[in-house]
RNA sequence: GCCCCCAUAGCUCAGAGGAUAGAGCGUUGCCCUCCGGAGGCAAAGGCGCAGGUUCGAUUCCUGCUGGGGGCACCA
């Protein structure tokens, strides 16, 4: 069995307080009223203790003053190893300090912990599944999907923190028209490659796929085939190009280590039937019919010129608080992609998740939405899927937006914002905002200023660390049996903002907020240098037992940002 | 027209209904030259507007203003 020596603090705090309050309400001092909602917090200032809990709202139930309520949670807190101090201030707090000597114990609990600081069990037991970039395979990674890969990766960290078994899926959107129109363009492309001229026609035109990618791809074909393939159809060329394509998707994912476990083709939802059980299943409930136009629609008064064509298939989503109705299969009987992504969430509920995360871009939500309807009126349980939305990335040069279009290949792909970068700033950057504030990436910032970066504030950190080691080293210099008494406040201040880490993860996971921890990372570095740097470690005045106690203290602050570099993705320099 | 997101310091952004709203960058002034220099300290500077709920609102609700996105028999 493995033991957790470092606790979530803020829970810690939470039960003490509860505890409290329910001694006093079993000694008959206050009457009985529910405690779930008593939470204590780390606090803002340092005289008001390191956590602290509001007892104001409790005051009513208590039928005392909230000042009252706070001095008997004080007389009747528990005796905890972890607590050294609790007093009741106006109007109603109870602030508790934290034991330095049960501080001073808590690195050691880090040293046993290690890679695994603050690994959790909210989710023992649980599977999770993230679905993640879904980016359909017929252009290189776009940057405006990097977002929502970087979000969706550091998602799946934080909830393997959590306890969770975590398992990484990729829709891979390889069915239906566009699919088609990039193994057509490829076949244009190879064409050319093999020196013939090709005039498009004009549906060709406008679903030609024009990046620089598919020349390439149709140039290798051309040395790999030669003229084989000159009368074959888009088919094997749809199948090369998807191969290819796959490759250089996962190849780009791999640069800023994100591994998919599954990559799920929705091709195979056609083979298996599976969405025309779907079909059949809403139908079955009263939720299809069959019209050239909606029954429902919303006041726009589209649909004009619909009139008197051919018959689709319709999803009533407008039952569902929808507009209007969604098509599922188009008069030309072709499923519309709602169809199969309803079979697909429904394949996913099928799977035993307890927690499906899914991670989009905004412009899909509506689709969402509608494929939530599909999955209500199968009467599955949508309440186990989570959506995070991350919004758009505007990326500025020179202060002016970039225009980002995949079929005119003039985007700015993952690829290229990597190698002008790297790989820990792009994640860092793409982290370090609420997914659902809208996202602005200087790259000329991003680029030429890669100083100005607070992720290499946060890796100095590590490399400091990791400084000391090596120096220590060189003079031969070895920690053993360290007296931590005789370490000092600045030390402990650390410390105590490194317990938040707990809290961090918590809150990460079960809001599904990963963005936290970005900012976490850089208020521990924060509240790191300004200690490294007067903190001396090697100095000729230091005493040598001084000197090995702190050495201690440095090798368990290299081990807290190792680990939050790594929830983060990022790698841990030793040298910068 | 309808739906979603956003509005906090000069800029980019945090902020789980609680005490005196925080960082980074930029600006200004200062410190250290060491086991580290991509270093440290300090200052100036802010919740779009109007209501509501609450003991208490940056946070929740309504409206307004401003910005972004979406509302296909495209994916």
């Amino acid at each position: 069995m493995r033991r957790y020596p470092v606790i979530v603090v803020t829970r810690e705090m939470s039960r003490l307080v509860r505890e409290a309050l329910q001694a006093a309400q079993t000694a008959g001092k206050i009457p009985e009223f529910d405690l779930d909602g008593v939470d204590a917090r780390a606090s803002k200032r340092a005289e008001q203790g390191d956590y602290s809990a509001a007892l104001m709202p409790f005051a009513r139930s208590a039928r005392i003053s909230p000042l009252q309520l706070a001095q008997i949670a004080v007389e009747y807190l528990p005796e905890a190893e972890s607590v050294s101090r609790a007093e009741a201030v106006a109007p109603g707090y109870v602030n508790l300090f934290l034991s330095e000597d049960w501080l001073r114990s808590q690195l050691e609990a880090i040293y046993t912990e290690a890679d695994d600081l603050y690994r959790l069990q909210i989710g023992q037991g649980k599977r999770a599944q993230v679905e993640f970039v879904s980016a359909n395979p017929t252009a290189p990674l776009h940057i405006g999907r990097s977002r929502g890969a970087v979000v969706g990766d550091t998602m799946a960290r934080l909830l393997e923190a959590a306890g969770y078994d975590v398992q990484r899926e990729y829709y891979f959107n390889n069915a239906g028209a566009q699919m088609r129109n990039l193994g057509n363009s490829l076949r244009i492309r190879y064409l050319e490659a093999l020196g013939q001229t090709v005039d498009l026609i004009d549906s060709e035109r406008e679903t030609f796929y024009q990046g620089e990618y598919l020349r390439d791809f149709a140039h290798e074909l051309a040395l790999e085939k030669g003229d084989a393939w000159v009368n074959e159809d888009y088919q094997v060329f749809k199948a090369y190009a998807e191969q290819k394509m796959f490759e250089m998707i996962k190849a780009t994912l791999n640069r800023v280590d994100i591994h998919h476990d599954i990559f799920f083709n929705e091709n195979s939802l056609y083979e298996s039937g599976a969405i025309w059980e779907v079909l059949e299943e809403l139908d079955r409930r009263g939720y299809v019919y069959k019209a050239a136009k909606s029954a429902v629609s919303d006041q726009q008064g589209d649909d004009e010129e619909s009139g008197g064509k051919a018959e689709a298939t319709w999803f009533r989503s407008s039952n569902f608080g929808d507009s209007k109705d969604r098509v599922l299969v188009k008069s030309s009987g072709e499923p519309t992609y709602t169809l199969p992504d309803i079979a697909y969430h429904k394949d996913k509920l099928d799977r035993g998740f307890d927690l499906l995360i899914n991670v989009l871009g905004a412009d899909h939500y509506t689709q969402y939405q509608v494929v939530r309807s599909g999955i209500q009126a199968l009467e599955m349980d949508a309440s186990k899927i989570h959506v995070i939305i991350v919004q758009l990335v505007a990326i500025l040069r020179g202060g002016e937006a970039v225009r980002m279009s995949s079929r005119k290949g003039d985007f700015e792909t993952l690829d290229d914002l990597i190698d002008q970068t790297s790989a820990d700033a792009v994640r860092y950057m793409l982290l370090a905002r609420s997914s659902d504030t809208h996202l602005n990436f200087d790259l000329d910032l991003a680029i030429k200023k890669s100083t100005e970066n607070p992720v290499y504030y946060i890796q100095y950190a590590h490399v400091r660390c990791a400084g000391i080691f090596r120096e220590a080293v060189a003079r031969g210099v070895r920690v053993q049996n360290p007296d931590l008494n005789l370490l000092g406040e600045p030390e402990l201040k650390f410390l105590r903002k490194v317990l938040e880490l707990g809290e961090t993860i918590e809150l990460s996971a079960s809001a599904f907020e990963p963005h936290r921890i970005a900012f976490y990372a850089l208020e521990l570095a924060n509240a790191f240098h300004p200690i490294f740097d007067n903190v001396r470690v090697l100095a000729s005045d230091v005493d040598p037992a001084v000197a090995q106690a702190r050495l201690y203290f440095f090798g368990a602050a290299q081990i807290v940002f190792r680990r939050v570099l790594h929830l983060m993705g990022m790698t841990t320099p030793e040298v910068m």
